[in-house]
DNA sequence: GTGGTCTAGACCACG
DNA sequence: GTGGTCTAGACCACG
């Protein structure tokens, strides 16, 4: 299920795409599957359709989804995000992020348990 | 020293703040250092002054910098900075950004050895 | 034989009047033959059989095909095709797109070769 | 200057696209300029200023101009647009047209003279 | 003044 | 019922 917290300075667009991204990232939405329609996230959320379709083509821009005429959005595989990313940016943040964690004295073995973490459960 | 890129899609300010934070992160300013005036840097980047203005005032308010009176703005240190850092957002941002990554097919040594040479670099 | 891209953003019958055509155009489908059944074609792909005439009529208004009542669909010759054609808006798309690939620094001899090879494909 | 043909069955913003794009590949509009505001463009148009803004975003996305805050509108260089372009996208549709034009009976010396007239142009 | 976001709501094509 | 386009208009951040 998808949220909003209204005290979060991104935009409400921004925070959707996150959310249904980690939703895929998690194997919570596999490659195949339909996600909500455009009318039924906006009526739950209640908020715009046109703020769901602005979230919704930014992913499709991303390789994450892609739409269907008249049947809706299906989430994309692996292949089709990797080919449409922008390793450099996402290298970039990373790099950026840890750095500032590192130098506020954040421990390696901290981060680097995250990182194990994370590639652990993607393996799945 | 700091240039701008008008291609760039954060805010001006932003690039600044970004700028500076990686000149401390990076050791090219340390504790105690004073930084360029409000006045000098817009001139020297030919923007309005307000603009530097928010930039340092961002900065002070994450601890990174602080101000005095008539003398200008300087350097704080580590502990300043930890104290006022939001360590939730960072390892949000952190465990996002490898999230993708991962899922995109980077190799787990990729990150590692990026996090080892971050670590190593930064204990200089 | 024809099948569908369900993550082409085109719709289905734009993409059942593609590969008819290319059918056509490779000299797979010869003039006089006679081509799938709607209903044929609707179960092969199950979908709606109003999609498969919708895409047939666009080809008959093209003159690409013409319709025999109670035979089926047949392949109109060349000549049906070109009295129909619109030149001006297939010259406007080639320029247009040619233009582009030229501008993004694409060689002139990589689309010369393209050019030689589909005027001697088509000569067979 | 721009117009719109109420005729053509492209949507609007996919017109005002092109037609910008024109402007770009015929080098009247050069890397650095300013292109009409999404205001201007709108008014001078007579249409919502929301239909300028969805196609100067996907002028965006394609690399052939970028957005300052508060400045406007400006075009990029041939690299930026390079670096996003879909070539393999672009190479079908060309094939397909010309394709096309070859088995509707189109002469080769006329193509051929058309990618003579584009390159040449282009270098000036 | 500029672009960016969002609402409210209409009408369309597709299937 | 689904996504796609478009209008009319508001309010915001930025500089």
């Amino acid at each position: 299920m998808i949220s909003l917290d209204f005290r979060d300075s991104r935009s409400i667009y921004e925070q959707i795409c996150d959310k249904v991204k980690k939703l895929i990232l998690e194997g919570a939405l596999s490659e195949g599957d339909k996600i909500m329609s455009v009318r039924e996230l906006a009526s739950s959320l209640t908020i715009n359709p046109n703020t769901i379709v602005k979230a919704y083509k930014q992913l499709e821009n991303e390789g994450y989804i892609y739409s269907v005429q008249g049947k809706g959005y299906f989430v994309a595989g692996r292949k089709s995000a990797a080919k449409d990313a922008d390793f450099g940016a996402l290298f970039d943040t990373a790099r950026a992020t840890l750095s500032e964690l590192c130098f506020l004295g954040t421990e390696k073995d901290t981060v680097t348990r995250m990182v194990d973490d994370i590639w652990k459960e993607m393996k799945r």
